[in-house]
DNA sequence: GTTTTATGTCAGTGTTGTTGACTTTCCAAG
DNA sequence: CTTGGAAAGTCAACAACACTGACATAAAAC
């Protein structure tokens, strides 16, 4: 959008390689922090990140259909149908048949789904509150900035209209 | 941008279960475009994300122990054996008997696999300093930090031992 | 000389992703 | 009303990458 001569004065970013591959094993050895509380508790119940994934953004948008949480997940219906095959048997996920259009499937949270949402959701968000803590207000504002840079723009857009169907 | 719950004072942080969960959805987001680059490349020569870790923290600290980066990259031998045996066979990497301790194997890069490391890390560092320069300098110092402060601390323990050893 | 460490290997298993082919259901346009 | 195509589900086969467990070898450490 804007040209590239970056704003004046202290906006001048010198970037040396050097720095940016801080900034990618930063991003490796945090995202293992950042999965690895889920992934014990998924462990316990004989479930995977997959299932985690699925749960949360069902969770996040109730009655949502399959071909949109595809989209957002980024994996094939062969993926994705395995995982919610295995919840919707174990009861943790409802199926139920659109009633504007039967041919989709909308998908909710059961109870017993919600309580292991909550657990998972509770666990990553503990971490993500304590980082914060420790990094301060400042530093919480450029996180969010520098991750929504960093993602593909489809899948910015998506995370964007998530953001304002919920007043951040 | 709006933030809904006015830091007040200056260090108080209130955080909101929507804005942690907000965060939560950008790491993901995030993550999948930060890998996203390298994954295109490593398909197209018939790797995999496991060989571009390795490629990555033997370019970084070249002569490094398979221990070492055992302990690194927190996978089993035989995971990353399997990985090891390949690059090797390809001559992307060289494995050399310890000389001190002859039990040890260091391995470095070949010219060949520092070519393909260069390329990876290239595009994957293009794709972070344009993040950077969208979300600018004080951004950026943010963004570091959280990642620090979300990591395990044994892995924070690898990290901030790497970035002393190459002056930040 | 026995034990421990570092490495490598074989075999088996599980999760999660992929393609490709096929069916059923159902909306909507001709 | 017929038909084309979208949405969903299923089956089969396969690959990457992780795991466990067992075992082998060489060399260092005690």
């Amino acid at each position: 959008m804007s040209d590239r001569q970056p704003p004046s004065g202290q906006g001048l970013l010198f970037l040396t390689d050097e720095q940016l591959r801080k900034g990618i094993e930063a991003m490796f050895f945090a995202y293992r922090g950042f999965t690895a509380d889920p992934d014990r508790i998924l462990n316990k119940y004989g479930y995977g990140r997959a299932h985690h994934r699925a749960l949360h953004f069902i969770s996040r948008a109730p009655g949502t259909t399959v071909n949109n949480l595809l989209s957002i997940l980024g994996v094939t219906k062969q993926s994705l149908n395995r995982v919610l095959r295995t919840l919707i048997k174990d009861e943790l996920v409802e199926s139920r048949v659109g009633t504007r259009d039967k041919r989709e499937r909308h998908l909710f949270l059961t109870d017993k789904g919600a309580v292991l949402e909550q657990e998972l959701s509770n666990a990553q968000r503990e971490r993500m509150r304590q980082a914060y803590r420790e990094a301060g207000p400042e530093a919480v504002q450029g996180f969010r900035t520098v991750l929504e840079a960093m993602m593909d723009p489809d899948l910015q857009r998506h995370f964007t209209r998530m953001k304002e169907s919920a007043n951040d």
